[in-house]
DNA sequence: CATCCCTATGACAACGTTGACAATGCGAGC
DNA sequence: GCTCGCATTGTCAACGTTGTCATAGGGATG
């Protein structure tokens, strides 16, 4: 039963002796239609197999109905819970969901419009650090598709955005620390063209200076927000004879990949070293110990970012940013100091 | 700087001094256009800012591009991991990835298809169950749409699939546990409606009669693959007085959620209680005990049955089934059993 | 009873591209 | 020199919808 030249609106309004106008109206749920018609209509498309053509509607209406997710490291959590966020907000809705996951935002910046371009898409959801690249925000803009942001930190007029304080919580979750008592604290730095790493940076050592600690450069190890970049850094954290006692991690992700070299280190965690992350992303409570971070709401931030773009969609509506809020969250892998 | 007005095909032409249809060539990589004018036509859309419209293109040529990913349980990392084998085969393509997620095929089979029309796609990679519902895939060849199904168990001539081994697969894991001692082992099932919850229990019987134990329902809890329900069936079974040594999960999810109900119980794993999943997916790697498991090689599964949907796009290939291994991976969540 | 307005319907062009086919021009073979 | 063939370019319709505007009829209004 291979398929036979799909039916077109205008089979459709033959078999029941009506305009193909009429017809669309009846499919488009339009009113000015008698019921007898409308019926009549349903009838004759029922009995063609008729299913409306997406692409021509697409092409007359100047809108596909999708919506883009712009990212970067598609392994991680925190992606996968943007993902469902905006897909949660869509449900129902007629938009459907394109994931559009580039290599390296910083390098292929020109490019990515392009690619967006040629997907048709009417809207999209940038995840950092795509969120606070001036470039792409211009070319959105000249290409006429909307946005709207996940956690920019630059350029907070031109695009609407879910924004979260990273400073302040990149603050308090050392804080934390050193109320512990931890004096030497190592830091494990996320990808540097990710604004939040520098901010959360800022945050970390707005805590040390608080507590009258300094900063010291060389207890700085660099990172990519991946898990494997996590783990390099802390091998070589735990390699040196003055090993920290504490170790904040940028994300998540890094968290537990400190978490695993620590344990092929033969250190126990809290007890010989603690950790802490940051996101409250998915695998910190799978971890083992469950990690002590601070809860970003990356989910509902998903969906404030996918709200805007279907508001802009739908009515025009103005633009603004929607600020959402951290939580400290304590699990079991800080504890103080034990030496 | 609103965007004004896209520039079409026919003013690019008009300005270059040429046919609409040589733009078309030009814009195509099509032969038989002089470089002279190739080169005109190229700096004559750059003045315009000219891009192709991708929908009038889609009308013409009735496709969309688009290739879609239908799923059930958006949380697992099992779908995370089949969304990044697909996007990974068609990296450097044209098509682009729609995700599809379906809260309940079983429920819903009947306006799966019509969903995927509504998108405009021109094919589809099905995961389970959605790979197994012949409602589903009926509809799908009657809508001309091609499909690609990931772990397939019934109607393999139906469609094309990655297939792979899941009686074998729990056989071995099973007969792992016994062979580590195990007498007393109970089974954590996944979601009934997918085909590989009854596949998998079969090969864990298969293992326990060749041992000459027995099969005992009253050591099946239902579950359905996420980690929630893995949870609440594990505590169901250890809150019995006779709790058993040994758990069975039919996935990785499972067995997180078994490892959490273990530890809040106050049950060393794998001292006191041994635990095995199913997949290896990204979890089992980072819980703590790590999980052993059978390794399901999910993400290559996923560029097979991308490169299946694409090779149908293109060619018009002859279906087929490709088979994966599976094999056994030994982690820390089971050992022999203490008493 | 004439007028007006509103509902129901249809005719036709437009959306921006590509496919089929025609036309042109130029060099080669005879 | 004439014909043939090929490379190059163009013309026009088609893809399947929806938007705009026109038209016919049927009360309500005066």
């Amino acid at each position: 039963m291979r398929q036979q030249k799909r039916a077109t609106i205008v089979d459709v309004g033959r078999s029941a002796g009506v305009s193909t106008k009429t017809v669309s109206r009846v499919f488009n749920g339009e009113p000015h239609v008698s019921d007898s018609i409308r019926q009549r209509v349903r009838a004759a498309a029922e009995a063609l197999n008729y299913h409306p053509n997406v692409m021509a509607r697409a092409l007359v209406q100047r809108r596909s109905n999708l919506i883009g997710l712009v990212y970067e490291n598609p392994s991680s959590s925190y992606v996968t819970e943007l993902q469902m966020g905006v897909l949660h907000r869509l449900r129902g809705e007629r938009y459907r969901l394109v994931v559009i996951p580039i290599e390296s935002v910083a390098e292929h910046a020109g490019e990515v419009v392009a690619l967006l371009r040629s997907a048709g898409l009417d809207g999209v959801v940038l995840a950092p650090p795509a969120s606070d690249d001036a470039r792409i925000l211009n070319d959105l803009a000249s290409a006429g598709i909307r946005c709207a942001r996940i956690a920019p930190t630059r350029l907070l007029d031109a695009a609407p955005g879910a924004t979260v304080d990273d400073v302040v919580a990149a603050r308090e979750i050392a804080a934390y620390l050193i109320d512990l008592g931890h004096r030497d604290i190592a830091i494990i730095k996320g990808d540097p063209t990710h604004a939040s790493a520098e901010a959360r940076l800022l945050g970390y050592s707005q805590a040390f200076h608080a507590a009258g600690l300094a900063l010291r450069l060389d207890r700085i190890e660099p990172g990519l927000f991946t898990r494997d970049s996590g783990y390099e850094a802390a091998m070589r954290l735990l390699a040196r004879p003055d090993r920290p006692t504490a170790i904040l991690a940028q994300n998540d992700e890094m968290a537990v990949g400190a978490l695993i070299a620590a344990r092929e280190c033969g250190l126990g965690v809290p007890h010989d070293l603690s950790i802490v992350g940051f996101d409250d992303s998915d695998v910190a409570r799978i971890a083992w110990p469950a990690i002590t971070t601070v809860r970003q709401p990356v989910f509902d931030m998903a969906v404030a970012a996918a709200d805007m773009v279907v508001a802009q969609l739908e009515g025009g509506l103005a633009e603004t940013l929607r600020a959402h809020d951290h939580a400290l969250v304590v699990r079991g892998s800080a504890a103080a100091p034990s030496a």
